[in-house]
DNA sequence: TTGCGGATTGACAGCGTTGTCAAATCGTAT
DNA sequence: ATACGATTTGACAACGCTGTCAATCCGCAA
């Protein structure tokens, strides 16, 4: 039952081991006859490499790295299923890290990952990836990473995003095309880099349609459901609410659904209802709710491809290795023409 | 640049390399005074041994793989945070494997990794820790695994369970306790054993109770969302419909609740719905769904605890590695008192 | 003091692969 | 036929650690 080794193939092949070794690494300088044979040999025998063997050897792991803040999220497990699944394409394989930053020793446990896996390379989630402490700190190790959605412009890598500014103003545009004019906004949690894009998008297209916020209409979440719950009652307790809400998330713009349901304000009858992200409960929401669909997945396997490239440790920072994807408003049943004669058009 | 070896510690110490080995692996014979001071460059070098190199001269790999069906589903997701924070506890570290074992080619995938990585264990979950080929597979290559919630009372290895059927009874007393007579069921995809479980515990209560079923009170669904929501339809669609409704998991109770809404039905004035899992989702809803909490986390974190116990692999089957945990009943808002005089309790 | 058994330590080989570099082989130009 | 460079192959060491086993050390009894 001892696993076969790279050396049992050679014996059979009647090669030498270093010249299997090449066949199954696709180097160049092997006779096609003897790369067949071997192969052939290989295939028999049913051989897999010892990813250790080979990485002790070679100080390449074929490991990467999945760091992420909450591994319990819905968007968590999105980009990790896209990353999984590009991974096991390319051979690699994935060992996911939860990573709490606020946790005193943080530090440490990264490092165990880095060194004693040797991880090849790392993917970073927000909001980790706009740690500056982590960055150096990956630097410092020397090892390659790849950073998902960062804050600002930032250059230290190789990136992987969406134009959530865009994307959100888009969505305020579609908002005000069916006629809204007074319009809420719910922000995210500020200390993921995308609430603060989201929101710019938001006031480019109010301001372009020359609309004005009210004190109020802005509030800030923390991208969870209970949030969106409690500043849906900040917003729609009174009189004059806006004609619809923009949620920085699903889970936020559920809050505010199901709290309108609760006081029953109609939706989207009289009051429309907007998320972003296109979260499963966006889906299972009634009414369903329209919203921002990020290509979650792949976005983490764009990061895969990146880091697997070879010529990633050489230059991150080429614009080849920055990537945008593009986003989709997906239009549902939670948004409509606003019905109501808004005090606010008129002022 | 170069990482600290198992050597430099040793030179540094004025010890062998072996030495400082033993008091990596708290291993014993070694003198208190001498342990001290290795340890002592330990901490000072932030040694950390290489995973790969003790694999490959140890054959263990300290790594353990979790075998996922579904890795986007919340259910995965729990599983996969308990097992990583045990893991992590325990200085081993976890591969998330996806695999669809309906696809052509899973059993190769599976050796990969299990050949590959030369795992210490795996982690296999349902559906897929039912499947007898699979088994056979890891049994062939002499890994060792644990499974969570498997069928029936299987007892080829180490597992870890909950009493689903208990659970259920429970469930549907309360129901019952609550004055419904007329309940309907709706059961989770055949595939999961649990569904079969779940099903039985509901009969169960009914039974006792002296209730008896009517045709169309109880539905096969495949634990979806939209196949909670197209049964709501079928059983809220007539006049007679039961006054409370027990899905076997939230998410179909949620599309229960979501159908009952849209009809107009008040829950839980005129209907009771109750799930199982204690999804987010059941919590996201409006009203909270009433639910039974799974301690997920826990019961993946107990595989891994029984996968790094040396003697497991001696006798997998001992009593010892087979471990119920407990549920918990979650009262929340979408289920009430009977407040209709259904036809049911009369006949 | 000597001898003995157990505790402690270290030398050495080997885990399975790849990097390095030298050797062998080939084709072709002389 | 000979020589030359390019191609192809293999020998060997090394990666960092642990298993094996022999060597050394200790305390204590004789």
């Amino acid at each position: 039952m001892r696993p076969v080794t790279l050396k049992d193939v050679a014996l059979r092949a009647g090669v030498s081991p270093k010249t299997v070794s090449r066949v199954i690494n696709g180097e160049l300088h092997v006779r096609p006859e003897v790369r067949a044979a071997v192969q052939r040999i290989v295939d028999e025998l049913d051989y897999r490499p010892n990813a250790f063997a080979r990485s002790l050897s070679s100080s390449r792991s074929y490991l990467l790295g999945l760091f992420l803040d909450d591994p319990g999220s819905g968007y968590a497990a999105d980009l990790q299923l896209g990353a999984l699944m590009r991974c096991r394409e390319r051979s690699y394989h994935l060992v996911v890290e939860p990573l709490d930053i606020t946790a005193p020793n943080w530090a440490g446990q990264i490092i165990d990952s880095i060194r004693a896996l040797r991880l090849d390379g790392a993917i970073l989630t927000p909001p980790i990836c706009d740690s500056e402490a982590l960055l150096d700190l990956l630097d410092s190790e020397g090892l390659a990473y790849v950073r998902i959605s960062p804050r600002g412009d930032a250059t230290r890598s190789g990136l992987i995003e969406m134009d959530d500014r865009s994307a959100a103003r888009e969505m305020t545009e579609h908002l005000i095309g069916l006629g809204h004019r007074h319009i809420g906004f719910i922000k995210g949690d500020p200390a993921h880099s995308v609430s603060l894009k989201r929101f710019e998008g938001f006031t480019d297209a109010m301001t372009a349609a020359g609309l004005t916020l009210r004190p109020g209409d802005v509030r800030e979440g923390d991208f969870s459901f209970r949030s969106g719950l409690r500043i849906g009652e900040e917003m729609l307790g009174g009189t004059a609410f806006p004609s619809a809400i923009f949620a920085s998330n699903d889970d936020m713009a559920l809050g505010v659904l199901i709290t309108a349901m609760r006081l029953g304000i109609g939706v989207p009858d009289r009051l429309s209802v907007a998320g972003f992200d296109d979260a499963p409960t966006s889906r299972a929401a009634w009414p369903q709710i329209t919203t921002i669909r990020q290509p979650k997945g792949e976005m983490a396997a764009g990061a895969v491809d990146i880091l697997v490239d070879p010529s990633y440790r050489a230059s991150p920072t080429s614009a080849h290795f920055r990537r945008l994807l593009d986003y989709e408003l997906v239009d549902r049943l939670s948004t409509g023409p606003n019905t109501r004669d808004g005090s606010s058009q008129r002022s």
